[in-house]
DNA sequence: TAAGGTACTTACCAGAACGTATGTATTGAA
DNA sequence: TTCAATACATACGTTCTGGTAAGTACCTTA
């Protein structure tokens, strides 16, 4: 996400934390248990490294998730959900609904 | 938006049809009444005539808004939600109120 | 000694998204 | 006869997103 406008409305924000490809799946993935790197990667295996740390990192700087370093024998790095993304992916359920829906519906009409 | 993913939650086809940077911002605009072209043109200002018409085709394509013409002396038509518009616009609503206060409180922040 | 697992980092590139500017058809008003 | 208003269409260029591929540093196991 780029311009930084005027909203009108909360939408334009919300947009700029969890616009993109990847942001909302990958918060998707942390709700229910903090994961690893490796663990992520093994769970959406569609999405690049790459990408994969870069929306991470923008997520821990809008403060959505937040990321422990555990300094073992192979490192281990943890992400989880902040208090803020939790309320962020609890705003997100209604839409992941309309999305089930409106998929089901436009599988059935074909 | 570009990629059909088979996505494991119902965020991916919402983010396909509500993606980008303006959709949801013209869905709002149309939630309260039916407009006209021109008068989206005015309420958002920013947005280009081009990328106006081409959202506005595009969620007439996926049944959220309905384009009804006018065969009048100076052309008229008028854009509307559609059912599934109007319940998108519901699943929309906590992520506005996230957003407002989101925005709220990073511009406290600084 | 080499291979493999951890969590990244970097360079490069294609294609999508978005913007600007201009053109079109119709009609009525000046 | 020229201008303005309607609702677009089209060409062209830039910016941004996301992807591929390779490399890094550390340690363990075979």
């Amino acid at each position: 996400m780029k311009a930084k406008k005027p909203y009108n409305c909360g939408i334009g924000p919300a947009f700029e934390v969890i616009g993109g490809k990847w942001k909302a799946v990958i918060l998707w993935e942390l709700h229910a248990q903090p994961r690893r790197f490796g663990e992520l990667k093994r769970l959406l295996p569609d999405i690049s490294e790459k990408m994969l740390i870069q929306q991470l990192r923008e997520l821990e700087a809008d403060g959505i998730v937040h990321r422990e370093v555990f300094h073992e024998v192979p490192p281990r790095v943890e992400y989880s959900e902040t208090k803020l993304g939790a309320s962020l992916n609890a705003a997100l359920g209604p839409l992941a609904d309309w999305g089930d829906r409106y998929a089901k519906r436009a599988g059935a009409a074909r």
